[in-house]
DNA sequence: ACAATATATGCACATATGTTCATTTATTGA
DNA sequence: TCAATAAATGAACATATGTGCATATATTGT
């Protein structure tokens, strides 16, 4: 009940706070989840593919063009991107097309690039 | 006009998907400071102390009674967050507040968790 | 002025991560 | 069945990153 811990040495008790804070705290799993999610958007090369495919759909070689990459590299981190269920592929003959999973992707991009813009202000 | 350069060899030329991608591309420094800013949303430490500054300001060794980390630790992944401005700090005598810097970031947490705790279904 | 405490910071190390090269797999058409 | 093409994958390497130790700085009370 009165978890008066000594937080900060004697003077600091902020344990209000805390118990508060520790209440609605996410555990560990979910916090990993997250964090690994926000690890595939943290990448330029990933975060170009991601917004390439945000509105259409992009085989494989589409993207090495358009981004001027190595298939090697589109296709490790498309395989990233694929293991997180990030985004989804539907083959055509020799082709990959890749799209993204779920629009919660888009929104949390636009929402960051509103973030990103604002500060430019 | 006609930009129809060969993609995927001469039997897949989407450059109709292309062009339009490149037209609404996000130009290199916005895709720098997007991927800078998830990259601090991707570790664990760092989401931990972000989430727990969500709703309510706390000191640093409050960080660390909380989380049970390294007082180092914690300073070092606030200078980072405070380099890139997702927090802002206040000083009371030896003691430093931090909170967030403004509500984008709880928005965009709060919509990632959406997103990662749907995927649980 | 000095001791105690809260925070910041430089350095070093271990680990994680992105890229490329080389190769493999899969699919199509001849 | 074989050659050509698209994509995937494994290994190796270079770089980036998180953490802890030691120490520095700042602030308070004695």
């Amino acid at each position: 009940m009165d978890d008066k811990e000594y937080i900060c040495g004697e003077n600091c008790p902020h344990y209000q706070n805390i118990s508060k804070v520790k209440k609605m705290e996410l555990n560990i799993e979910q916090i990993e989840e997250l964090s690994n999610m926000f690890k595939l958007f943290a990448d330029n090369t990933r975060l170009r593919i991601i917004c390439s495919i945000l509105n259409t759909e992009l085989c494989v070689c589409d993207l090495c063009e358009l981004l001027n990459l190595n298939q090697s590299t589109v296709s490790h981190q498309l395989q990233l991107l694929r293991n997180a269920k990030l985004v989804k592929y539907r083959k055509e003959g020799k082709q990959v097309f890749y799209s993204l999973q779920d629009e919660h992707i888009e929104k949390i991009i636009s929402l960051s690039l509103e973030h990103i813009l604002e500060g430019e202000k």
